[in-house]
DNA sequence: TTTGATCCTG
DNA sequence: CAGGATCAAA
């Protein structure tokens, strides 16, 4: 991958520089100026400020965006779709179990439904299949073989393919049934050539003729799965039709199967369910017809022989009767010493037209059935479409029946008999899967094996239905033994039903497989989840209760005109997520939410949020403790929704990562790895939680705080910069919210940086979903108040905990290996909340704090990019503010406080910890405050005017960066950021 | 010259 | 957020 993606960049890179230089030029003669700096300070925002504090917003406090309630449709799938995609190892184990009771089902299903058929056969099924096999044996039973054998397939399909390979190098064991596929059977030139050249004799020759025809009519069965090893045999055996694979599906089974993969996955992707089964029962019975035919020609053929045989008095050393594959090209030297028996076609009848033919043979056959029904030892009385098929019946037949017209007569119009049952079956069948298929699950995952979608792709001129391998190869037998060997039993006819009919069986039972997979699956998930939301609600509760005891004290915020919230805006049809333990939601009230916050402090004033505020002054100079928001678990609201099998999709709150994903399908060069993987596709369908802000119904009072406060001070103007130019938004809750920027005359000094490790926590929900954070982790979470809990013990997490502690390690907690090097939606996430601590973070940190991502050189970029903008962002909203604080006269930095409440805090937060995963590290805070001051000064002091008055600000804000907790190393933590 | 960071634009 | 351009440090 890397150096694919590698060389990808090259070209890139040479067209970059000659645009630039370009661009340079144009820029020089243009005699335009490089950076506008000034452009925002001067520009604007005075103006925009004085709209919005004229708007009077007050502080609402922070009013938790959300969280309850909201519901991720589609979360559950999407986990579901990752399990299986995301987790190979578990999928492949999984797989069989899932995989053997579908396929028992299935089989029970088929054989009571296809008694009727079996009793039709007659014995000897395998005659015809052994002709090319090289392990007879395993085609005895056909559908384990075929299951097995289909099972790869599913798992390539679900894993993404990368297994392909893998599978490819060591073939299943029913490989050697695939070998035949391989070759399409029509490449009428090569085959003619050889056999020309082998066998000059004319019947070779008439022969070759006949192949041709009988190879255009019947679909070349598609190459199934391209592992096979067995080149050589099968090159030996029918060098032809290698040779058409190898031109047609690319040389290389490698190669095919490759793209083969690719293509189902892609197809898992876009392609609807219904559609594939369409398409599926679309081939199927295009096969089958395909079957009918070249049965009907083979009839034909047959007859032919038959005669020129009677004329000739030729015997017939050999009916393909050697069960072995192997003992077939032994056999066929015998009989046609000159020339490969299996790819002499079997001579044809030109003249005849086929139809004739068939009619006269089903008379032929019906007259004649009757009559040697009894004497056949195969065939039982009711022979006519009502014999036992004895599937695994030794290869008995090789005996030359003495009728040997009859008896093929009799298998073909039994095998055009069970054709067409069990295509009836099958579309039934289909039918079923389809509806189930939709039933369970949303995903456009292609349940079934890709055996069939490689086949149809690769088809060749004529379209041919998809074949599994062992048909394909009991086919290739049939005709081979008819070509070259001569009278084609009716045993091989019914070995060519049966395989048929395993076929179809396989081809369902793969069908059934996968939806019963994923069925599996996703009940573990959402078993999985359902504990997480107990006790994530259970934690919820706690908070929530809490809040409202505090909530008493406190006067709501200022109004906030309603805003919907994710899931209360129409879209959502979720219903109201009672917290399944009974535990109410509580929440859609931002004000409750906001209360949790600060739990804490004992008069309400634990949180200093507004320092200014006056009222007890004091507050604010204890930096507040915790966090600035309170983290509501939007994962509660994911959680639920999976549990309450809500996948509606709702209104995406974000985009974020969309651009990333959108970005690389359209992609010119690879850029990183833009592949979206389900995972990603699915994660952003569910992701969304429209706004988060619950709605608030009511304006409430305004704040009462003691100090009066109700300071406008949030007075941004809105930065049409910014991405969410919601927040700025004077209906937007967000907006005017108690108070941007803190400013505390007396502000205390709480300049002192924070410690070192700033306590952030998970928030509760999160954490109790997190059943595998280390346990040293969950335990001091829960002692403390999930709020604050960190702070007393700043240095767990990071450095003394024993078990998340593992500093330096790029596998601290599952040992994780990187597994893709996709930047998903969720490391955006991640990234963000790291934001809090580092803004200025090395590659080699951020390498080891995405211990799941390979690094290459693209997505190292992609990543540091993404710092450089979540810079970008933060420092305009400095800049924003401290402009802000100037205008509205403060004097010197040192009044700047930057609350907990504060709009810049909650802008802030919003960007970087949309759906507050996080309690947001004290040290945060006072970082912005610091930088908040600098560029106070900075404005204040005119410097604003150079060039890159900037830098020097940060760089001294680079110097703020704190270490990251090392739980974002851990897996766990990038899966509680769903 | 290369690399890294910022600025600018869409 | 990503791509491109530009500057500046290495």
């Amino acid at each position: 991958m890397m150096s694919s993606e590698e060389e990808a960049d090259s070209a890139p890179y040479s067209d970059k520089l000659l645009k630039k230089q370009k661009r340079a030029r144009q820029r020089v003669d243009a005699g335009e100026p490089r950076n506008s700096y000034s452009t925002l300070a001067t520009n604007g925002l005075a103006p925009a400020r004085a709209a919005h504090m004229s708007g009077g917003l007050y502080g609402a406090i922070f009013e938790g965006r959300q969280h309850f309630g909201i519901f991720r449709p589609g979360y559950a799938p999407a986990d579901m779709l990752n399990e299986l995609l995301g987790r190979a190892p578990a999928d492949a184990s999984d797989e069989p179990s899932g995989g053997d009771i579908a396929h028992r089902v299935l089989r029970d299903i088929l054989q009571n439904r296809n008694k009727e058929f079996l009793r039709l056969s007659p014995d000897n099924n395998n005659v015809l299949a052994n002709n090319n096999n090289d392990e007879p044996k395993e085609k005895r039973s056909p559908e384990r073989p075929v299951s097995r054998e289909s099972r790869p397939d599913l798992d390539d399909a679900l894993l993404g393919l990368d297994s392909a390979g893998d599978s490819r190098t060591s073939p299943p064991p029913a490989q050697s049934a695939a070998e035949p596929l391989l070759a399409p059977k029509s490449e009428p030139e090569d085959r003619d050539s050889d056999a020309q050249r082998s066998s000059p004799r004319p019947l070779d020759v008439k022969r070759a003729r006949v192949e041709n025809i009988v190879s255009t009519m019947r679909a070349s069965p598609a190459p199934q799965q391209p592992q096979v090893n067995g080149c050589k045999k099968r090159k030996l055996y029918h060098p032809q039709q290698h040779d058409g694979a190898a031109e047609r599906y690319g040389t290389s089974h490698g190669s095919s199967a490759q793209t083969v993969s690719d293509d189902s996955e892609d197809d898992n992707e876009r392609q609807p369910p219904i559609q594939q089964k369409l398409v599926e029962k679309n081939a199927l019975k295009s096969q089958l017809r395909t079957m009918q035919e070249q049965l009907a020609e083979m009839q034909e053929k047959y007859m032919q022989l038959c005669n020129r045989m009677g004329q000739e008095s030729e015997t017939i050393e050999n009916d393909g009767a050697s069960s072995d594959v192997e003992q077939n090209d032994e056999t066929v030297p015998k009989s046609e010493p000159a020339s490969p028996a299996k790819e002499v076609p079997p001579p044809i009848p030109s003249s005849a037209p086929p139809n004739m033919l068939s009619q006269v043979m089903s008379k032929m056959m019906s007259a004649k059935m009757h009559a040697h029904a009894a004497a056949h030892p195969h065939l039982p009385p009711g022979f006519n479409g009502t014999l036992p098929m004895l599937p695994h019946l030794p290869p008995t037949d090789h005996i030359h029946p003495p009728h040997p017209h009859q008896h093929l007569n009799n298998a073909a119009a039994m095998y055009l008999n069970v054709s067409q049952k069990l295509f009836l079956e099958q579309e039934a069948r289909m039918k079923e899967a389809v509806e189930q298929h939709q039933q369970q699950n949303n995903q456009q995952q292609r349940p079934q094996s890709n055996q069939h979608s490689p086949q149809q792709r690769q088809m060749g001129p004529t379209p041919k239905p998809p074949m599994s391998s062992e048909l394909a190869e009991r086919l290739d037998a049939l005709r081979s033994n008819s070509g070259s060997v001569g009278p084609v039993t009716g045993a091989d006819l019914e070995g060519l039903a049966e395989v048929l009919k395993s076929e179809i069986t396989a081809s369902l039972a793969t069908l059934i497989d996968s939806i019963v997979t994923r069925f599996v699956h996703q009940r573990r998930i959402i078993g999985k989840q359902s504990e997480a939301a107990a006790a994530a609600a259970e934690q919820l509760n706690k908070d929530l209760m809490r809040a409202t005891r505090m909530l008493e004290r406190k006067s709501p915020t200022p109004k906030m005109p309603e805003r919907p919230s994710g899931q209360m805006s129409g879209n959502n049809p979720v219903h109201h997520p009672g917290a399944p333990n009974g535990v109410p939601f509580i929440t859609h009230n931002p004000m409750l939410m906001s209360q949790m916050n600060g739990p804490r402090a004992p008069g309400g004033a634990a949180f200093p949020l507004h320092a200014e505020a006056g009222g007890p002054g004091h507050g604010a100079q204890v930096r507040p403790p915790t966090g600035m928001f309170q983290t509501p678990p939007k994962t509660l609201g994911s959680l639920y929704s999976a549990m309450n099998g809500h996948f509606e999709r709702e209104n995406p709150e974000q985009n974020e990562a969309l651009s990333l994903v959108v970005t690389p399908k359209k992609k010119r060069h690879k850029v990183t790895d833009t592949r979206i993987t389900p995972r990603t596709v699915s994660r952003i369908l569910g992701e969304g939680v429209g706004t988060p802000e619950t709605k608030f119904p009511e304006s409430p009072s305004p704040r009462p705080y003691p100090g009066g406060m109700a300071l406008p001070t949030s007075v941004a103007i809105p930065n049409p910069s910014l991405h969410e130019s919601q927040v700025f938004s004077p209906y937007s809750p967000f907006f005017g919210a108690g108070g941007g920027l803190a400013r505390s005359p007396p502000a205390p000094e709480r300049d002192s940086p924070p410690l070192p490790h700033a306590p952030v926590l998970l928030h509760p929900a999160l954490m109790a979903a997190a059943h595998h954070a280390s346990p040293d982790y969950m335990r001091h979470h829960h002692a403390h108040a999930p709020l604050h809990a960190a702070q007393h013990h700043p240095q767990h997490m990071d450095v003394q905990d024993p078990h998340s502690d593992c500093n330096s390690t790029d596998l601290p907690y599952d040992g994780v290996q990187p597994t893709s090097s996709t930047l998903t939606p969720m490391h955006l996430r991640k990234a963000k909340l790291m934001f809090f601590w580092v803004r200025y973070p090395s590659s080699a940190v951020l390498k080891m704090y995405f211990p799941d991502i390979k690094f290459n050189k693209n997505n190292t970029a992609q990543l540091v990019k993404w710092f450089s903008n979540f810079r970008e962002f933060y420092y305009i909203q400095m800049e924003k503010y401290a402009r802000q604080a100037i205008s509205e006269g403060l004097k010197t930095a040192e009044d700047l406080h930057v609350a907990g409440d504060s709009e810049l805090y909650r802008v802030l937060n919003l960007h970087y910890n949309r759906n507050n995963h996080i309690e947001v590290p004290p040290n945060f805070r006072y970082v912005v405050e610091q930088t908040l001051r600098e560029f106070f000064r900075a404005i204040q002091g005119g410097k604003d005017a150079e060039q890159s008055w900037k830098k020097s600000i940060y760089k001294v804000i680079s110097r703020l960066d704190d270490p990251v907790p090392e739980y974002f190393k851990s897996p766990n933590f990038l899966e509680q950021l769903e």
